[in-house]
RNA sequence: CGGGACGUGGCGCAGCUUGGUAGCGCACCCGCUUUGGGAGCGGGGGGUCGCAGGUUCAAAUCCUGUCGUCCCGACCA
């Protein structure tokens, strides 16, 4: 693992690389951009899974599985989203042995598969609001892939509502973004996010409004986490989803899309990882206490299964290692690169003092505790590693982000991380000025923070950088 | 599509300039010794050098063609 985290974002890609190879997390599958994840990396995905899963079903959503393959005529209602996904979409043009009258897309995201049967399924405002989310794998043909983060398939979650009113629709998105994504982001994966709402130039095909947050890596680039679009009323007319309201009307519905995926695990290697390899938080880990013997006797592993137990116990998720074939040394290291939030060493001269070794992942420190005060230690540790691993992480995004009073000042500062700059300074033709240099704006917010309704406020703050 | 590299055991590479029977590291298998921070020693298996043609007594190496991959840019959760 040879290079330092360095604001220069050339070498850290071969960095990543590393700790996404040697913590045996995923690699490339046969056809371009494909990924194999691998089960220590799929263990990430399915706590995002878990966690996520939780939060959304809190907003009264329902999950559904809707086909994998959607006939192109559907993309070709909505003039813009056709227009978007026209470049990435993977087409199947044969079935049975015999070329298909109609091709069909694979789904690079299935908002016009779904309008299709939400508009059969929506008839009465009381049937409004329509929840939906499905778990699922798409696929967007991409020039350049890069395992997580960008992958020609990758595994997301996509929730699709209809709702009666633009101000119903407007809050749902809103609430989707605050509640269940920057929720999740920053008190389980402790990765601050920037909340706000995207130009029209980063703003999904077809939507009216396109709601986002964003992470900051730690060389200083953006990476979009996770967007909720309002959609308006596109795609209600594209696929006649129309209902009866109270006052005996027709009128067409108003719906939202959102969705996060695996790049979350991009995010969290880059966001959290070190020389030493993954840090991965302790309320997402799926291993957040691994215990390991240090030389093999019937005691040292009658021990180490004790704590195990206990520690289990206790309502942690444990990792038991009693292989004494393999180094010391090697198992410690493996165990680092996974980013294994505690790791309890357990050998001779541990029992010898009625102890054991607890070595946190984040601090880097070892310290001997009492075999029988281990649960309590364990505990403690893990809630101040969640804590410190959030505030290194803010606290690095505090420092790498820097106010800017010109598009050229903000390109300037972008090159370490995020420049602010008031978006009546930057404008559209600033926006184009900057992504000729590699710098886009991520998101635009108001001045205290917050995140706007629409793009038309007046007074609103851009955040610039260069992004993954 | 524009610019630049590279195809040699599973992975990463050297060898090519100056042709002479294919080598290194990691991984893998066997044995012994080890195990408190990526073990050591000994032994072993595995490659028609991307493909096709040409030059030559002889081609990984030189020539021609061809296929493929990767990187930078444009596009993107």
């Amino acid at each position: 693992m040879a290079n330092v985290l360095t604001p220069q974002g050339e070498d850290f890609p071969r960095w990543y690389q590393d700790v996404v190879a040697k913590a045996q997390l995923a690699e490339n599958g046969p056809a371009k951009g494909q990924q194999v994840i691998r089960p220590t990396g799929f263990a990430l995905w399915e706590r995002m899974v878990d966690e996520m899963d939780a939060r959304i079903k809190e907003t009264g959503t329902e999950n559904a599985s809707f086909p994998l393959l959607i006939p192109e005529s559907y993309f070709r209602r909505e003039a813009d989203h056709v227009e978007g996904f026209a470049p990435e979409l993977w087409t199947v043009t044969h079935a049975g042995g015999k070329e298909l009258e109609e091709k069909l897309a694979v789904r690079p995201t299935s908002e016009t598969i779904i309008g299709e049967y939400m508009a059969k399924w929506v008839k009465s405002y009381r049937d409004l609001p329509l929840l939906l989310n499905q778990w699922c794998n798409v696929m967007r043909y991409e020039l350049r892939t890069r395992l997580f983060l960008r992958s020609s398939e990758f595994l997301w979650q996509e929730g699709h509502t209809v709702h009666e009113s633009y101000e119903d629709a407007h809050e749902f998105t809103l609430r989707i973004l605050h509640d269940v994504y920057a929720d999740f982001m920053e008190n389980v994966l402790a990765l601050p996010v920037l909340r706000g709402i995207k130009t029209e130039a980063e703003r999904f095909a077809g939507a009216l409004n396109t709601f986002a947050v964003e992470a900051l890596m730690r060389d200083g680039k953006a990476l979009q986490m996770g967007t909720s679009h309002e959609l308006g009323q596109n795609f209600a007319r594209a696929f006649d989803i129309q209902f009866q309201g109270k006052d005996g009307q027709q009128a067409h519905g108003w719906t939202t899309s959102w969705g996060t995926s695996t790049r979350m695990v991009g995010g969290l290697i880059m966001g959290h990882g070190d020389d030493s390899g993954l840090r991965v938080p302790p309320r997402l880990a799926p291993v957040q206490a691994y215990v390991m013997v240090v030389k093999d006797s019937d005691e040292v592993q009658g021990a180490a299964k004790q704590v195990f137990d206990e520690l289990k116990s206790s309502g942690l998720r444990v990792k038991l290692d009693h292989r004494a074939d393999v180094a010391f040394g090697r198992r410690a290291v493996d165990a680092e690169l996974k980013g294994y939030p505690v790791r309890i060493e357990i050998g001779p001269r541990d029992l010898k003092n009625g102890e054991a070794t607890l070595v946190s992942r984040v601090k880097g420190v070892k310290e001997t505790v009492p075999l029988g005060m281990l649960a309590e230690a364990v505990a403690a540790a893990l809630e101040g590693d969640q804590q410190a691993l959030f505030d290194e992480a803010l606290e690095r995004r505090e420092r790498l982000t820097a106010d800017a009073a010109t598009v050229d000042e903000a390109v300037e500062a972008a090159q370490t991380g995020y420049a602010r700059l008031p978006w009546d300074a930057c404008g559209v033709e600033g926006e184009q000025k900057a992504a000729a240099a590699g710098v886009t704006v991520r998101v635009l917010q108001r001045e205290d923070g917050s995140v706007p309704d629409s793009l038309d406020e007046p007074g609103l703050i851009a955040y610039l950088a260069r992004s993954y």
